[in-house]
DNA sequence: CAGTGGTCTAGACCACAGT
DNA sequence: CTGTGGTCTAGACCACTGG
């Protein structure tokens, strides 16, 4: 099934950098080149070479060509938004799914706090522990908005809930903003995960995550067992180039 | 100083979403509307809205327009590559840096589980603690190549050590690697930072710096008390859109 | 100098949203 | 249907690298 030009010489770019045909610290053929190459037009293979870039896979340089990188990132995709079951899948994890809650409730003033939902809107509650190599590792709870999700069938919340949500029922989800911090252990984290007596702080990921319309349908709060917990991220350096600079 | 145009027209559209000029939840104008009001070609528009969906600041719809989102975000640049002297700049934080050590040293065994540089060549080591609010909660430890960098000004390592790099020496600070997680405190942690008897964590981002030509001259271990650490990103979903897919 | 990537253009056609 | 963003093209000129 064919996709975009760009999409599909990307991921072929790609596979030749993973397979080492393209090799670490050596130069991609010019875009010149791959545009014939590939038989398409130079902003083509440009386009593919970006996506290449912001995985951190190449670095561009200007009368040079693209050099690859020695990234094992790929290796961990951890950062973007990408749910437990397609880590645990990509990690080869011996991961489980324990479902504790799966409930409507009314946002009262309690809730306001953790979802700035109105207040009296109705919403879904899911509450589940991941156990990875049959240890109780993480908490996660999901705040849902049922308008646009509906109830969530019990099997799915134990297998995939962005699966259900994407392929079920097409959900386009698009972004999130997240915030990670640590925060003190609770009662509730001791009374539902295997923590050691030395834990007294978790790694708390929450986030809220929208479609592509920008609507909200969607907060999570992420408990981590500090040890089990590890976040890889590739960035670029931002040259801010003076914000004084330019026309106003 | 004229950049170029879609660098210009990214920050004046930028501005213009900040000022609320261009309203959240509302629509941009539509990008031939802006080509014809910039005097500019389509892809040049397109181009600068790239750049402000990179940041999170508007969300593409095809068929309807651009919405302009409600991110915090630019208030908490955390995320991407940020030196502390521009965070605490950003974030008008009352922070210090105590300079502990700075000197040449030679990898041997012990270094080169931190630092994977060949046995036997220099480099120089240094070591900042930071402290916010009058409390050290930071320890920075930065490797870097001296073949690169040179040696670093003691006032320059107090003050920034990346505005020296980038502007006094011209070094073009490109990508990094990054790791997060949380590691037991040392006893130099201890003894350095004001560490609270309940800490027994530490938050340690490691990264691995390089230059636009690929070149790697810095690795650095930052250690934050867990409760003066925040992290906070913006994320976009990546559409794998099944690897089997396409030509091979 | 020749070759590289960076920017920009004008135009084309397509896919999608809303009327 | 119209207008939106998404893809793609062929060609131009510029800025930088290296011989």
């Amino acid at each position: 099934m064919i996709q975009n030009k760009y999409y599909e010489i990307y991921l072929r770019l790609k596979q030749k950098i993973t397979e080492g045909i393209y090799k670490k610290a050596e130069l991609l053929p010019s875009e010149n080149t791959l545009a014939k190459e590939y038989d398409v037009s130079r902003e083509t293979i440009r386009k593919a070479l970006d996506y290449l870039s912001q995985d951190g896979l190449i670095q561009k340089k200007q009368g040079k060509g693209s050099i690859v990188l020695d990234a094992q990132l790929f290796n961990f995709p951890i950062s973007g938004l990408t749910s437990f079951k397609e880590l645990a899948d990509a990690q080869q994890m011996d991961a489980q799914t324990i479902l504790l809650s799966n409930q409507r409730v009314t946002v009262d003033g309690q809730l306001q706090k953790k979802v700035p939902w109105s207040l009296g809107s109705d919403l879904i509650l899911t509450e589940r522990i991941r156990k990875i190599d049959e240890q109780k590792v993480i908490f996660d709870t999901d705040y849902l908005d049922p308008k646009i999700t509906g109830d969530i069938p019990k099997e799915r919340l134990e297998d995939s809930l962005y699966d259900y949500l994407e392929n079920d029922l097409q959900l386009p989800i698009a972004f999130a903003n997240k915030e990670i911090s640590v925060e003190s252990v609770t009662d509730k984290d001791r009374a539902n995960l295997d923590l050691r007596d030395e834990d007294n702080h978790l790694v708390v990921i929450r986030s809220a995550v929208y479609l592509e319309d920008a609507r909200n349908f969607q907060f999570s709060e992420s408990r981590h067992r500090v040890d089990r917990f590890r976040f890889i991220d590739f960035s670029r350096r931002k040259h801010t180039l003076s914000e004084h600079d330019g026309f106003r």
